[in-house]
DNA sequence: GTAGGGTTAG
């Protein structure tokens, strides 16, 4: 009787359940009674997996170390618990452990595929080909458990595809298990092209649909924004019935958003009877960027339905909040933050700093940094860029050579953000340092946008041909944002030639950018060639192109006002213009020379 | 009595 309510550890409450724990503690009392001659350990091992399904790891383990002979199920149990709780190190500890214990206990199947799971979980390549020779010499590679958790640990451990791929030729008789796997572990590395190959191929092989496949060979639709192949396999899922599958929706939400279809997005999150906080989570950060208002209005929504936002939640949140810049409403949220724990979380921190820069509050974002237990990458270059942003070039600098001192490997954003602080405080050579070191010491090739920054650092600090000659000898054809780049240094240093070369460029890349046919006519206007500017003005008039009109906000009083140039606001429309009056009288103090003509009427 | 795949944050 004693056993039977033991197995039903999950359902009881924690006192009766401490009270229980403590008589259990007693192994022998309870699992050996007189009239059995062998200890019952697969009843043990029954409530240490119940305690692992609760979170009560330390109870588990106190459990197991009470059996006095551990069979390998209870080992297994124990690899397969820790890990099942994200405490992948414990589990390779345990596995350690059992290997030591010479008790000649020998790890099976089971042993090896959780085991395999925390190498994965541990990041560890190493670990994880220890395991696989093991495997080997215990001959339980057949095993399908074994052989697909193996490529998902291949897949994901030091991204070895190779090896992967390797094991999935190998198995025999693959399963649905074994295709899901190579699409994910294609997919979560960013080859959604990859991805969708070998979706392709098993369905080549006639291997069934099902929502495992069909969410991932989603998610690489929209890892590589082709919302065609997405909407296809969304007709196969409304055809097989999937829609009922809540993690299959939101696979298709987050495929709409970020496939430029947010409006197709917002129409399935309506027609969804069930949703989950993921489901909310995919909307607000659809939203976050091209209506930061609505996906605050989400959020509201998201409450008033009863559900509890998580970190994911307030990331999103925070970043809409940044987007529109209202300093108020982001305190409001960091307040909801710190009341439910969550401030300590790496991705909600590395938000903050990033909403509190952009809302000017730069003293903010250096406190929430400082507090920080643990940085990333993200964080040091959220600081980086606020720094930037504020003028404070030097200091993002210092961080980035702070942040390589406290061993933080620095990828191509970092750069970027760097470079960016180089060129707003006119470090040219520092930052051309930067871009040397960057190819040199970390093996990064430069893309598109490095060579952007490149360009725009020169351009800025008037040295144009140096910049021209980098966009010479790149070793790819420049596209547009390098040639904007040296439009923009162009038009600063009034370089009309060398500007209407650099404005056909993006023209031929980009026809429709009506931004640049803005630039190219300026260009003409400042060389006093007025027929050449009458006659873009005219082109760009016929295209019915128009530039999208350069908005702007301020927030009086906890209200916020939109308006573009030239926009009316009633009354209150007077402040905005007192407040520009003073800003200029500012600028002649400190014998700043304003720039009149970027002032475009209407735009 | 012990093992598996999918969805959200820069």
């Amino acid at each position: 009787m004693i056993l039977r309510k033991l197995v039903k550890v999950p359902n009881i409450t924690s006192r009766t359940h401490n009270s229980l724990h403590h008589r259990m503690l007693n192994f022998s009392t309870l699992f050996n009674p007189p009239f059995s001659p062998k200890p019952p350990s697969h009843l043990a091992t029954n409530v240490i997996k119940s305690y692992f399904e609760t979170g009560r790891v330390r109870e588990a383990r106190t459990l197991f170390d009470e059996i006095p002979e551990r069979d390998v199920v209870a080992w297994s149990a124990m690899i397969s618990g820790y890990s099942s709780c994200d405490l992948h190190t414990e589990a390779w500890v345990m596995l350690r452990e059992m290997l030591r214990a010479g008790d000649g206990v020998q790890p099976n199947e089971f042993t090896f595929s959780s085991a395999l799971k925390a190498c994965k979980g541990m990041n560890s390549l190493s670990c994880g080909a220890l395991v696989h020779a093991l495997a080997l010499k215990l001959g339980v590679l057949g095993n399908i458990y074994v052989g697909n958790a193996l490529m998902d640990m291949y897949g994901t451990c030091c991204s070895r595809m190779d090896r992967a791929f390797a094991v999935f030729e190998e198995i025999g008789a693959k399963n649905s298990v074994s295709w899901t796997t190579l699409i994910a572990c294609h997919t979560h590395l960013g080859d959604g092209h990859g991805g969708l190959r070998v979706f392709r191929q098993m369905l080549l092989e006639e291997a069934e649909l099902n929502p495992f496949n069909v969410s991932i060979a989603i998610s690489a639709c929209a890892s590589i924004s082709s919302q065609v192949y997405g909407r296809q396999i969304h007709a196969a899922v409304f055809k097989r019935g999937f829609e009922s599958s809540i993690p299959v929706m939101n696979s298709i939400l987050d495929m709409y958003c970020r496939c430029n279809g947010l409006s197709e997005a917002s129409r399935c999150f309506h027609g969804m009877t069930e949703r989950d906080i993921i489901t909310w989570n995919t909307m607000i950060a659809g939203y976050e960027k091209s209506d930061p208002y609505e996906a605050i209005n989400l959020y509201s929504s998201l409450e008033f339905e009863g559900l509890t936002p998580n970190c994911f939640t307030f990331t999103s949140v925070i970043a809409a909040v940044a987007n529109m810049a209202v300093l108020g409403v982001g305190e409001q949220f960091h307040g909801g933050i710190l009341r439910r724990g969550l401030g300590d979380d790496l991705g909600v921190a590395n938000a903050l700093i990033d909403m509190y820069a952009k809302c000017g509050n730069i003293m903010n974002s250096c406190k929430i940094f400082n507090e920080m237990h643990v940085k990333n990458v993200v964080s040091w270059t959220s600081m980086m860029v606020g720094y930037g942003s504020h003028g404070h070039g030097k200091e993002a600098i210092a961080l980035f050579d702070k942040m390589v001192q406290s061993g933080v490997r620095p990828d191509r954003i970092v750069f970027v953000a760097v470079l960016n602080a180089c060129s707003h405080t006119g470090l040219v050579d520092e930052g051309l340092r930067y871009f040397k070191s960057m190819v040199s010491n970390y093996n990064i090739t430069p893309d598109q946008e490095i060579y952007g920054c490149v360009v725009d650092l020169l351009g800025r600090a008037g040295r144009v041909k140096e910049a021209y000659e980098l966009i010479e000898a790149m070793p790819f054809m420049p596209d547009e944002s390098v040639w904007g780049a040296f439009l923009g240094a162009c038009k600063a240093h009034k370089l009309a030639e060398l500007g209407k070369l650099a404005a056909s460029r993006v023209l031929e890349l980009r026809p429709s950018v009506a931004g640049t046919y803005m630039a190219f006519s300026n260009l003409y206007a400042a060389d006093g060639k007025w027929g050449d500017y009458a006659r873009i003005r005219k082109l760009l008039r016929r295209m019915g192109s128009k530039k999208e009109a350069g908005r702007s906000w301020i927030e009086v009083r906890n209200d916020i006002y939109s308006f573009v140039a030239g926009d009316k606001l009633g009354s209150r429309i007077e402040w905005v213009y007192e407040a520009v009056d003073i800003l200029g009288l500012h600028m002649k103090e400190a014998r700043h020379n304003p720039d009149l003509e970027c002032l475009e009427d209407g735009t």
